[in-house]
Order: C-alpha cells, then sequence, then structure tokens
DNA sequence: CTTATAATTTAGCCTAGGCTCAGTTTATAC
DNA sequence: GTATAAACTGAGCCTAGGCTAAATTATAAG
C-alpha cells in the first residue's frame, strides 16, 4: 500500500505507457515478419493461407495486415503470389527472432516449463529492453555453464 | 535457422498469438484500475485529469476509456465528478497491482536498473502466466536470503 | 480442357483507443 | 457573487486489427 508520496511523477508514468503503446505498435509487424521468414525458411515460400492460419487470424485480416506491412516496406508480394521479405523485412526478423529467442531460453533457464516458455515469450519479447535482455543473456550464459 | 520441420504445429501456434491478444484486451483495463487505486490511496480520489496526465493520453482518450470502464462494471462515477472502483475494480486492481510488484522486484532481482525495471514491467506483466509467476517470485525469494 | 476446389482479394461492418476542437459544468479568484 | 480558469464531456475524425460474405484468380482433378 503506497503512502502520501508514493505516486512516481506524472510525466514519468507516461512515458511508461507511451513506452508499452509503442511496443505494440510494432508488434504485429515484428511477429509477421518472423513468421513470414520461418515459412520461406522451412516451405521455400510464405503463403496468405499459412500466415492467416498461424496467426490465428482470418485470410482478409491478414491480407489487410500484410497490404500494411507491404506499404511500409517490410514484404513485396504481388496480387495471388507468395510473399518476400524487402531487406528491412530480414533485418527486422532477424532482430525480432533473436530477441524472441533470448526471452524464450530466459524462461527456460530459470525452470519454467517448455509449455509455458513458448506462450509468455511471444507477448513478452516486445517488452524488454535492451538492457533486460542483457541481463537475460547473462543468466542464460550462467545457467548453462 | 530452422530446418525441414522445425515450425510448431499451426493451431498450437495461433493459440499463442490468440492468448497474446487476449492480454492485450485486458491490459487497458488492469493499467486504469490500478491507477485509479493507487490515485484514491494517495489523493483521496481519482479525477479525470490526473489519470489522462498520468496515462500519458488526453483528457477525451481517458474520458472515453472510462465510459467502457463503467459499462463493463469496473467503475462508477457520475458527470463532472471523480472516479470510483466498483468492487470488481478493486479485486482487479489487487491482483493487478500484485503482479505488476512482482514482476518489477523479479526484474531487479536478477540484476536489472531500477529505470528498466520500472519501464520493462509495465508491459511484461501482461504477458506472465500463472506458472511463471511463480518462477519469479521464487528467485525473489531466493535473492533476498 | 473443362470443371471443381483452393487461395486470395474486396467490400463492408465492428471495437478499441488514439487525436482535435468546441461546448458545458465545476471550481477558484477576486 | 460574478468573472475567469480548470475540468470534463461530446462530436467527429483517424488507424489498427478483428470479423463475414461474396467475388475473383489460380491450382488441381478428371
Ligand atoms: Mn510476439
Ligand atoms: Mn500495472
Ligand atoms: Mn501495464
Ligand atoms: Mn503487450
Amino acid at each position: 500500500m503506497p503512502d502520501e508520496d508514493s505516486l512516481p511523477e506524472a510525466h514519468e508514468q507516461a512515458a511508461r505507457f507511451t513506452q508499452v503503446r509503442e511496443a505494440h505498435k510494432t508488434e504485429a509487424t515484428e511477429d509477421y515478419v518472423e513468421l513470414i521468414d520461418d515459412l520461406i525458411r522451412v516451405n521455400g515460400e510464405a503463403r496468405l493461407v499459412d500466415v492467416a492460419s498461424r496467426m490465428g487470424v482470418t485470410q482478409p485480416t491478414a491480407s489487410k495486415t500484410l497490404a500494411r506491412l507491404q506499404r511500409d516496406g517490410f514484404i513485396n508480394s504481388e496480387p495471388y503470389r507468395s510473399i518476400f521479405l524487402t531487406d528491412q523485412g530480414k533485418t527486422l526478423a532477424n532482430e525480432s527472432r533473436l530477441r524472441h529467442e533470448i526471452v524464450f531460453n530466459f524462461l527456460l533457464a530459470i525452470g519454467v516449463s517448455r509449455d509455458a516458455a513458448v506462450r509468455d515469450s511471444e507477448g513478452m519479447e516486445h517488452h524488454v529492453s535492451e538492457e533486460t535482455l542483457k541481463v537475460f543473456e547473462k543468466v542464460i550464459r550462467q545457467n548453462s555453464k
């Protein structure tokens, strides 16, 4: 229970929420490019039908999101054809996968079950700062020794 | 780099993203009731102007969100008057604060700076399962010994 | 090669959650 | 007590990201 002067400064607290909102803005993009990259590696191509089923959304929803990703320069695709990552998209996919793996392996390292680690890391990954990520990596290294 | 059969089952992967989307649906509600509860404790009342400035949004935005919270039974307020939590709202505020504190203290325990812990926990808290939370608590206990 | 199926797109709808600008109500100062 | 300032509301706009239903295009089967 906080006492009289226990509230953080308003502008600092606001900055926290603004940062979370910023993270959420890029979240869909990161998850999509990461998935598209995986699909290309494993299947040789990324098709809308697979993106939609793996994202857990309908095809029109995935189609609309992909249109936005194309507008913003992360992917390329011609109508009715499969999806390609731009250089910008590839870079973001690699960064996102790396960060995701660190968060996932960190959860495993501290004793979280594989199932929970898979599920929790999907959301947590977007809210971990560079500083925290470094700490996560240190914990992973210590635990593998 | 994943090889041929490295993709998770589609329906499992979809469930992950669905879970993250569910978390995001309740996120604003949790952050708002937690803040309202804090304001009542410290200031004696929760006013829109403070909610807005601390959430980092404009007053009309906060006003609209609060209307939704009232519609959904988390708060009560009469026009132009301050905001009260319903029993449902108080319960959610307490649960949210507890979880938030655990995530925050966990980050401190593993060596993250106070600043980064404050910032990262604001987003992470909404993506931590009960199982992971228990592991976090264990790490906190071990570190305080 | 034609037909049926699968994949993709388009149109149109919805909610959440941002914003600005303008109006109303409450609180403060004088 | 009245004028001014602060707080709150309302209208209207926007984007993201969900959905369904229907049209279009591409692929597969026979
Ligand atoms: Mn994710
Ligand atoms: Mn919180
Ligand atoms: Mn939060
Ligand atoms: Mn999130």
